[in-house]
DNA sequence: CGGATATTCACCCATGAGGGTGAATAAAGC
DNA sequence: GCTTTATTCACCCTCATGGGTGAATATCCG
């Protein structure tokens, strides 16, 4: 936790924002592939695909392993714990305002009941 | 939860990944605001603010009251569900990984001390 | 060596995003 | 009614993104 830059928050969030992106993640969820092996899956070009997983790549999401002419892609979700935290963090603001309105109408309810 | 369609996860982790964006939603947690309000923290145009604001509007993380010409903006961290659950996903995906790798450093090292 | 396979590089194109400015609209306030 | 304040609308510019194609590179295999 917390040993990526600030900047790779962005990429996370970024490259998880793209449907194609959070299929291919969850292709590798099911197992190592090679770059051919996640582009078939889509409508896309391998082109495109090869792009999509530099995208990944560079948001620290999925790592390479050269083996001679074949990429072996395998998922990497450790730099999901920052993107957890962070939403965590508005979770929480979420729950504590849910709890002062349940607060507030407990309150009022006993200011009636008392009165 | 799940009370979002699936465009929303796109445009939920689309609009975080925008510093800025991130730090309206940081501003907005502390306490409601106007759109000038929003803006005056930040170093962009109070343009540029008003378009980030309906970025996070779109993807229901902000919500709008409107009273005579002023727009009362909260926050509505409620479509950061679907996202933390997405998330939370991959994180158990990398716990069960972690989880398979120490049940086989033990086996082995199981082995070797039966050896 | 020569051909097939795996992947990327170098482009092109259209669209959207993020920044800006200036004008328009709408509501307060004097 | 006129002016100020709050916000958006309508643009402009630049750069990144997502899609494509065709060629280059690198490796494997017969």
């Amino acid at each position: 936790m917390g040993e990526y830059p600030a900047a790779t928050l962005d990429r996370v969030f970024s490259a998880v924002s793209d449907p194609t992106r959070r299929a291919i993640l969850a292709r590798l969820a099911e197992s190592d592939a090679r770059v051919t092996d996640v582009a078939s899956v889509f409508p896309i070009s391998l082109n495109s695909t090869s792009k999509h997983i530099r995208v990944l790549e560079r948001a620290g999401l999925v790592r390479r392993k050269v083996r001679g002419r074949e990429h072996i892609l395998s998922l990497e979700p450790s730099p999901l714990s920052d993107a957890a935290e962070w939403i965590e963090h508005y979770r929480k603001f979420w729950s504590d305002q849910l709890a002062s309105l349940d607060a507030f109408v407990t309150r009022r309810g006993n200011a009636e009941t008392a009165s």
